[in-house]
DNA sequence: GCGCGACTAGGCGGG
DNA sequence: CTAGTCGCGC
C-alpha cells in the first residue's frame, strides 16, 4: 500500500500524529476522534514507511480486545497477511507476564519465582488476603480483606514494598495492620509460587533492577513504544514505559484527560498532564473532531464535562448532523425504568431499522443490571451482560479450574483448599487432618499437595484417624494419577478425567434445575478447553491458565457475536461505541455514587471522576441517547427516595427532550438558591416542551433518499424507497424490501447503502 | 466433619 | 438484599 493510501481518509491532525517523526509524542484525543485509527495507522506507517521491523514495536492497549482489533486493522492496512506478526501488543498485564515468562532463569534466581508460577485472580487474592488477616491475628470479619487488598494493591502500584511500607508509611493503627497483612500476604503469595495482578507490573521492574543488562536488551529492541488510554496509567505503568523507551525515546502516547475514570485503581492523571514536563521535547497533537456522534450528543457531552473545575479547557466539535434530541426520562422506580428501556428498544427494533447489537444499556453499578436483566428475560429481546460475575469466577467453574491449577503448580495451597472444601474428593478431610498432613509436609520439605501425593507410598506418614486417613490417601492417589496423566492428555480429556475422578460429575442433582444449570456451566468450560486441544498438553495447560487470568469481560465481546443488546457498566463501556445508548440511574448516590458525595467536601476529585464517567457514557452514543432516572429506588434491600443527579443540571436544554414529570435540570434534593429560582422563573421552568436550537452550528446536510431509489440494508437486504418524509435533521423512510416487505426506518439509523 | 438456620456487615468500578 | 460466617445438633 502506498503512503497516500495509508493516510487516506485521515484529517490533518490525524496525519500529523501518524507521520510524527522520532521523539516523544503526546496525542490528546477527544472521544470519537479516531485515536484507535491513528494508533493503527501509526504502527502501519512505521512498518511500511520507516521500515521498522514489527518486532521492534511495542504497543500497549487497555484491553485484549483493543489489541486484537488493532492488530486486525494493521494487517488490513499492510495488505499481506502476517505482515504485523512479531508486533508486541497487549495490555500492560499481558506484556508484563511475557517479560517474566521470557526470562525464567533470572526470574527464578533473582526473584525466587519458579517458571510454573500462577496468576491469582480476584477470588484467589481474596482467599489469600483472608488467610493473611488471620495469620496476623486479626478477625477477617472486622478487617474486610477486600479493603486490605485494595490497600495492598495501592501500595504495589506505587512501588512501595512491604518493608518500605513498614518503614515509611505508617501513620496510624490501621496502617500498622495493613503493613503486617501486606507482608504476610506477599510472603504467602511467594510460597504458593503465585503472583497477583499488580505483580505482573511490579515484578518486571524488579527483574530489570536485578538484571540491568536485560533491560538494555529490551531498550535496544523497542525502537517504538506506543501506549493507548494513557490517562488511565498508574505509577508502575508509567515507570515501565519510561524505562522501556529510555534508549530510543520514541514514546507515543494517546489519551484523554476527560476520560480518566480509574483513579480508584491508582491511575494517575498526572502521567498525561505532566507528559510535556517529563519529556520537554515532546510534540503534541490534538484530535478534536468527533466522527462518532451527532452534533446534539457532542454538544451535550461537551456541556456536561465543562462543569468540571480541574480540567484543561478543550474543544470538542463535530461536522456531523444535529441528529435527534437527547431523551431524558424520569420513571417512578427501577422496574418502570427497566420497562421503559425494554419498551423503547422494542419500538426501535420494530421498524426503525435498529438491530439489537446496535443498542447498549449502561449503568454505574453491577447491581443495577439485575432488574434490567429480569426485564430483558421476560421480553423476547436477546441481550448479553458484560461484567457482573465472570464466567471464570463462577463457583463451579473455579472448582474445576482449581484442580487444573494445582496440577500445574503443586505449591498452590489456595486451590488445594478449594478442592478439599468443594469437591467430593475432599469429603472426610477437615482442617485438623489437613493440618497434620501440613506438619508432616513441612518436616519432609514437601508442599502440601506433594505430601498428599506421597501418602500412598508412606502409610506411616502423618498422624491421621481412620476415616481421615482413607480420605487423605484417596485424595493423594487421585491427584498423583491426574498429575501423571496431565502431561499426556489434551485439556478436554484431562477435564473428563478430573470431573470423573474427583467425583464432581456425579455430585450434581439431576432433578434440580439450578444444579443442572451449574453443570452446564462446567460443560461450557469443557468446550472452552477444546480450543487448546491442538496444542501439546505440556504447553496447553499453562497457556490456558494464563488466558483465564488475563481475559477481561469486554475482551469476550466479539464483533462477530451479533444479535443481542449489550448491558454494560459505564467503566467497561470505555472505548466502545453503539448507535443507541441508554444511560440509567442518573441519581444522587448512584451517579455520582455515594462514596464520592461523602468525600466531596474534603476532596472534589471523586465527584469529578463520576462526571467523567457520565461523559464517557454519553460519548459512546452515535445516534440516539437516552438518559433515565427514577424517583424511588430499591438499593441494598431498602426502597429509598432518589434525588435526580446533579449532572442532569448540566444537560443543555436546547438539545434535550425531557419526558419526565420533573424537569431534568432541577435538583429536587436541595433548596434551589435564589439565583436558581430566579433563573427558573425567567425561563419558565419546569417545562417539558422542546425548545428550538439556538445558535445552531453550520451543519452539512445529511444524506437524503428519494422515492424510487434502490438501497441495501445489512439485515433486510435490497429494497426500494417507498416513502420519504423529511424531519428536522433526518428522514423517515418507508422501504419495500424484496424479502421482508415494507419497513419504516430512520435514515440516520438504518445502515443503508445506495445501490447505483 | 457436615448441614442447617440465624445473624451481620457491606454496600462500586476491573486487568 | 446477599454473601459469608457462626454455632448448634447430628
Amino acid at each position: 500500500m502506498a503512503i497516500q493510501d495509508l493516510l487516506h481518509g485521515l484529517n490533518a491532525e490525524q496525519s500529523a500524529a501518524v507521520t510524527a517523526g522520532n521523539g516523544p509524542v503526546l496525542v490528546v484525543a477527544g472521544p470519537g476522534s479516531g485515536k484507535t485509527r491513528v494508533l493503527s495507522h501509526r504502527v502501519a506507517y512505521l512498518i511500511q514507511e520507516e521500515h521498522v521491523s514489527p518486532d521492534r514495536i511495542l504497543a500497549v492497549t487497555f484491553t485484549n480486545k483493543a489489541a486484537r482489533e488493532m492488530r486486525d486493522r494493521i494487517e488490513r492496512l499492510l495488505g499481506t497477511g502476517g505482515a504485523a506478526s512479531g508486533l508486541v501488543m497487549g495490555t500492560f498485564h499481558s506484556i508484563g507476564v511475557r517479560f517474566l515468562r521470557q526470562n525464567p532463569g533470572i526470574v527464578s534466581d533473582r526473584l525466587g519465582i519458579l517458571p510454573n508460577f500462577l496468576i491469582y485472580d480476584d477470588g484467589d487474592q481474596m482467599d489469600l488476603a483472608k488467610k493473611a488477616v488471620i495469620a496476623v491475628g486479626m478477625d477477617p470479619r472486622q478487617l474486610a480483606p477486600r479493603r486490605m487488598l485494595s490497600r495492598v494493591s495501592a501500595a504495589k502500584s506505587m512501588l512501595i514494598s512491604p518493608s518500605e511500607f513498614a518503614r515509611d508509611h505508617i501513620t496510624n493503627y490501621d496502617d500498622e495492620i495493613v503493613s503486617r497483612v501486606y507482608a504476610e500476604y506477599d510472603r504467602a503469595l511467594r510460597k504458593a509460587n503465585a503472583v497477583d495482578f499488580d505483580d505482573l507490573l511490579v515484578l518486571p521492574l524488579q527483574l530489570f533492577d536485578a538484571a540491568p543488562k536485560l533491560l538494555e536488551v529490551y531498550q535496544e529492541r523497542f525502537l517504538h513504544v506506543l501506549v493507548d488510554e494513557y490517562q488511565d496509567t498508574n505509577r508502575v505503568q508509567y515507570i515501565l514505559v519510561s524505562a522501556l523507551s529510555a534508549k530510543h525515546r520514541n514514546l507515543f502516547v494517546v489519551g484523554d484527560p476527560d476520560q480518566s475514570i480509574y483513579a480508584w485503581r491508582q491511575a494517575d492523571i498526572r502521567n498525561i498532564l505532566d507528559f510535556e514536563q517529563d519529556f520537554p521535547d515532546a510534540k503534541r497533537v490534538h484530535l478534536e473532531i468527533n466522527y462518532r456522534s451527532t452534533a446534539r450528543i457532542v454538544a451535550t457531552a461537551d456541556r456536561v464535562i465543562r462543569d468540571n473545575k480541574q480540567r484543561i479547557e478543550r474543544l470538542l466539535r463535530t461536522e456531523n448532523s444535529d441528529g435527534e434530541h437527547v431523551i431524558v426520562r424520569e420513571l417512578s422506580d427501577q422496574n418502570h425504568e427497566a420497562q421503559f428501556i425494554v419498551g423503547e428498544i422494542r419500538r426501535l427494533l420494530n421498524g426503525h431499522g435498529v438491530t439489537p447489537e446496535q443498542v447498549a444499556v449502561m449503568y454505574r453499578t453491577t447491581a443495577q443490571s439485575r432488574v434490567l436483566e429480569e426485564a430483558f428475560r421476560i421480553s423476547d429481546i436477546p441481550y448479553k451482560i458484560v461484567g457482573g460475575l465472570r464466567f471464570y469466577e463462577r463457583k463451579e467453574v473455579k472448582d474445576v479450574l482449581a484442580v487444573f491449577k494445582l496440577l500445574y503448580n503443586p505449591a498452590d495451597e489456595i486451590s488445594l483448599a478449594r478442592i478439599v472444601d468443594n469437591l467430593p474428593l475432599g469429603r472426610g478431610l477437615g482442617p485438623k487432618a489437613v493440618d497434620n498432613v501440613r506438619t508432616w509436609a513441612t518436616l519432609n520439605n514437601l508442599t502440601l499437595s506433594e505430601a498428599f501425593m506421597a501418602l500412598p507410598g508412606n502409610p506411616g506418614g502423618p498422624e491421621l484417624s481412620g476415616s481421615g486417613k482413607a480420605a487423605a490417601l484417596k485424595l493423594g492417589s487421585v491427584l498423583a494419577n491426574l498429575r501423571q496423566r496431565s502431561t499426556e492428555l489434551t485439556l478436554s480429556h484431562l477435564f473428563d478425567a478430573v470431573v470423573e475422578d474427583t467425583g464432581y460429575k456425579g455430585s450434581f442433582d439431576h432433578d434440580s434445575e439450578e444444579e443442572m444449570q451449574r453443570w452446564s456451566n462446567v460443560l461450557e468450560l469443557r468446550s472452552d478447553l477444546t480450543r487448546y486441544d491442538e496444542m501439546s498438553p505440556a504447553d496447553a495447560l499453562p497457556a490456558y491458565l494464563e488466558q483465564v487470568a488475563l481475559v477481561a469481560d469486554v475482551d469476550q465481546l466479539d464483533a462477530n457475536d451479533r444479535g443481542h443488546v449489550t448491558l454494560i457498566t459505564l467503566h467497561s463501556a470505555k472505548g466502545l461505541e453503539f448507535p443507541v445508548v441508554f444511560i440509567t440511574g442518573l441519581e444522587e448516590g448512584l451517579l455520582p455514587i455515594n462514596r464520592a458525595i461523602e468525600a466531596e467536601f474534603q476532596d472534589p476529585q471523586p465527584i469529578e471522576e463520576e462526571r467523567r464517567l457520565f461523559y464517557v457514557g454519553i460519548t459512546r452514543a452515535e445516534k440516539l441517547l437516552y438518559i433515565t432516572y427514577t424517583g424511588m429506588r430499591m438499593l441494598y434491600g431498602r426502597t429509598q427516595m432518589s434525588a435526580p443527579s446533579r449532572f442532569l443540571a448540566s444537560l443543555p436544554e436546547q438539545h434535550i427532550k425531557s419526558l419526565g414529570t420533573r424537569h431534568a435540570g432541577i435538583n429536587q434534593h436541595r433548596q434551589p438558591s435564589l439565583m436558581e429560582r430566579a433563573k427558573q422563573t425567567a425561563s419558565g421552568l419546569p417545562q417539558a416542551t422542546v425548545r428550538s436550537m439556538s445558535a445552531a452550528p453550520v451543519i452539512p446536510p445529511p444524506r437524503t433518499y428519494a422515492v424510487g431509489e434502490r438501497v441495501f440494508h445489512p439485515k433486510f437486504g435490497e429494497g426500494v424507497i417507498g416513502e420519504a418524509i423529511d424531519r428536522r435533521s433526518d428522514q423517515e423512510l418507508a422501504v419495500d424490501f424484496a424479502r421482508h416487505g415494507r419497513k419504516r426506518l430512520l435514515a440516520s439509523l438504518a445502515q443503508l447503502d445506495l445501490i447505483e
